[in-house]
DNA sequence: GCCAACGTTGGC
DNA sequence: GCCAACGTTGGC
C-alpha cells in the first residue's frame, strides 16, 4: 500500500518535538478517543508519515515530521493504576486502547501556524481546520507537501 | 480562564 | 437507541 500522511498532536507541555529529537523514537501512548483509536490500530501502517503538531501551544502549529516505526499494540498505560490514562474497563486479554511507535524525521526550520494552514486555501479541507479535537488524523499527501514546502520558506 | 465544539456515559 | 448530563479538547 502506498505511504500514509498523518497528523498527530501532542501538548509541548506533555511531548514535544524537541523530546522526540532526544529520544529518537517514543510510544504514542494516552490517545483515548475511538475514532483515533481506530485509525492507529487499523489504519497506521510502517513507514507512515506523520506531521507532529503542538496543540495548546503559542502559537499551535505543525513542528516537524515523525515516521511510525512500529504498527499498534496495546498502550500499557491503559493497565497502569497510577496512570492518568488507566482504565478500569481494559483487561489484557482485551485491550481498548492501542498504540504505534514513532521515530524522529525532522525538526522545522519553522513553525507553520495554526493561523496560516487557516490562511491557505489549498489546505482548507484539512481535518485539522474543520474537526479540530481530534488528536490522530489523516492528511492528504498534497497537504502533507504543502506544509513541508512552507516549513523551508 | 473562558467557552464552543464535540465525544462519552448511562438511565430510560 | 435516544438523549440529557457531563467531561474533555484546544483555540483564543
Amino acid at each position: 500500500m502506498a505511504r500514509q500522511y498523518w497528523l498527530l498532536k501532542s501538548e509541548p507541555g506533555d511531548y514535544s518535538i524537541d523530546d522526540l529529537e532526544k529520544d529518537g523514537t517514543t510510544f504514542w501512548s494516552g490517545v483515548r478517543n475511538y475514532s483515533a483509536r481506530n485509525l492507529m490500530r487499523d489504519k497506521m501502517r510502517l513507514g507512515d508519515r506523520a506531521l507532529f503538531y503542538h496543540s495548546n501551544a503559542d502559537p499551535p502549529g505543525v513542528v516537524g515530521l515523525a515516521e511510525v516505526c512500529r504498527e499498534s499494540y496495546p498502550d500499557h498505560l491503559q493497565f497502569d493504576k497510577k496512570s492518568k490514562y488507566f482504565d478500569p474497563k481494559a483487561t489484557k486479554e482485551t485491550p481498548r486502547w492501542f498504540m504505534v511507535d514513532v521515530e524522529f524525521m525532522e525538526k522545522f526550520p519553522r513553525m507553520v501556524s495554526l493561523g496560516e494552514i487557516r490562511d491557505t486555501a489549498a489546505l482548507s479541507d484539512m481535518v485539522l481546520v474543520n474537526r479540530s479535537r481530534l488528536s490522530v488524523q489523516p492528511v492528504r499527501k498534497a497537504e502533507y507537501d504543502r506544509i513541508l514546502k512552507m516549513s523551508k520558506t
